[in-house]
DNA sequence: CTGTTAGCGCTTTCAA
DNA sequence: TTGAAAGCGCTAACAG
């Protein structure tokens, strides 16, 4: 195997040497305006529409923007309207499949609007939150968007003094902020009641973490629509995770230690389910033959999971679109705020009907 | 079910208004300084320590600056500083899992160094990656990571010009550019040498898009470790697919279309092999038992997938890191350039000796 | 050690 | 219509 001499390859590592950089003449508005026999102020004007400008100036520097491919400076222009044309956009972990799929909303919803997401994370870590808040406030941004994570009320609702805020996952009433939700309740109430209409009667419930109002609602959901079935609530059934695939693994464990019986489980989220799933098979059960099996989320990934996941879609990425036109209308002070839409049960193949 | 009275809900419509917004008395440095009864160089003197400052005045600085909380705007001081502290980031998906990972990479080696990251998004598609770079330019990144994508060299080469940049998955040699690479051909050599090992002689080849440079040599990486097996490369063998899942299921049914038989197959990517996956459980072939089935990435999904999924371990995280620490020390001026770590099989559970 | 004075690149009155 | 001038918030010589 003699082609591969090393096990990695850098090119250009003469390139390090950058000294050359230091000459180039920058291009600015004022060397357009030079160069076009204008002054400054008339390209501002056709850069921005701002006043009407005589056609025989506009082609000229038109042409000369074309000739040296001017951009204007967005950082120098947001000094001077006082405006930075940037949203700051809380994420917990950039590479979540799950808040992906927000990001993903909130880059469609501002393609073409001038304005830029700035994305920074939080780790679910209040300490890299405030930082990363603290990161957007440093930059000015116009607005933010928080996805969820674990900034005090009060501290979200001082935040929106400074800039407009739209909040993810929990009910705030504030000034200047307003609060996007999806209706995980009713989501546990439908996978739950999708369960029992299957004739389960003992349905495992894997939560999210305690801290975690969404993970709270979706098990108030399954709560409830137990209790509407008359079926008892066992607490023995109800393991808590971390939504993440290994808290899963560990939950399948502990429920199957407990030697009760159950046909079902619900997982808080797809990643849980996923661990769930590959437990189950550790331990021989099948799914479904054995075991039901319903996540939440509806991650771009279930549809390919061994048998492709039954679980609830949550429009996650119609959230962030939503947000982040929210966000926009509260900075140029629009009204008219839009509603997200409903969660819907998938039922795909881990799911069946109890045998009896 | 009647708590639930609508699919959703939207709090406080009336925080739309924020005509308040107006009042505000900005805080500045200015201010910072007048309060603090010295001058604005001074304050920016203790914000950067640029020099020495008698502890009287800037214990009174900080006093001031902490009772105003106070945050210097680093848009402001980018103007002055000719530098914004921010690095440019062409992603291809912002909520690709795999890419993910090199985000993450690129937070991870940028956090505390002043510098944040501004990502934006190609979409494998030249136009939006022409445009993405535009608005990197226009916000005067102070240099740029690419993560593969569709430009061409001379665009990078041109635009290395006005700013430094570190490219993946292509090697290029440019002044002010340095390319970082993994090595794909000995991932595909690894994969498909593993296979061999186990007794599979028939080894079909899902590849990604032809004009994907990655994807290409992971494909000469199975060629050449046949050609050293003394195996023939049956072209029937190889199915073109496109990086997706979906990919994975159309070309599984190819192959398994054309009648030609094998054991095995190599995926150029985890994603591929999660569709492949899906269609062989559809055709009723089971993994490994029947074929085994190799992924090429280990994304994070890969040890929930069922069975866990066999592949080659690119060091994506590290890659990011790398590249960020790269591209600062472009802006810096220094040099010694990193080498990534090498590529690794992941043995698991989707592959397996074959029975004779 | 510290204040004064010019800008950084753009927008925006204010006059002309 | 258009230009001159001031200013956005900060930094960086240059004196003192």
């Amino acid at each position: 195997m003699i082609l591969f001499d090393g096990a990695f390859k850098i090119c250009n590592i003469s390139a390090m040497d950058n000294s050359h950089t230091s000459a180039e003449i920058p291009v600015t508005l004022e060397l357009i305006a030079r160069e076009a026999g204008v002054s400054p102020s008339t390209v501002s004007r056709i850069l921005n529409g701002t006043a009407r400008v005589s056609e025989l100036k506009r082609t000229a520097v038109e042409k000369t923007i074309e000739r040296y491919n001017f951009q204007p400076n967005v950082i120098a222009r947001g000094l001077a309207k006082g405006r930075t044309f940037s949203i700051g956009v809380l994420t917990q972990f950039i590479e979540s499949p799950f808040y992906g799929e927000a990001l993903r909303g909130i880059e469609d919803a501002l393609a073409g609007t001038g304005f830029a997401p700035l994305f920074v994370s939080g780790h679910w870590n209040l300490k890299d939150e405030v930082r990363s808040m603290g990161l957007l406030q440093a930059r000015r941004v116009d607005g933010v968007i928080v996805l969820t994570g674990k900034l005090s009320d009060e501290q979200l609702v001082q935040y929106a003094q400074r800039t407009p805020v739209v909040i993810t996952g929990r009910n705030l009433q504030a000034p200047n902020l307003v609060s996007l939700n999806v209706d995980d309740r009713l989501g546990g109430y439908k996978a739950t009641q999708h369960l029992i209409e299957f004739g389960h009667t003992r349905i495992a419930y894997i939560s999210g973490p305690v801290d975690h109002p969404d993970s709270m609602e979706r098990l108030r959901g399954y709560q409830q629509a137990l209790a509407e079935a008359n079926l008892a609530c066992d607490p023995e059934l109800i393991a808590q995770a971390d939504f993440h695939e290994s808290g899963g693994v560990l939950a399948i464990n502990q429920l199957v230690n407990s030697r009760r019986d159950f046909t079902a489980v619900l997982a808080a989220n797809d990643q849980m389910a996923y661990g769930a799933r590959l437990a189950l098979y550790r331990l021989n059960i099948r799914v479904p033959e054995d075991i039901s099996l319903v996540g939440f989320d509806d991650l771009p990934n279930s549809i390919y999971t061994m048998p492709p996941l039954t679980t609830i879609r949550q429009p996650i990425f119609e959230l962030g679109k939503i947000a982040a036109q929210t966000v926009l209308k509260l900075i140029t002070g629009e009204g008219t705020p839009q509603s997200t839409p409903p969660v819907e049960l998938m039922i795909r193949e881990s799911t069946r009907r109890i045998r009896r």
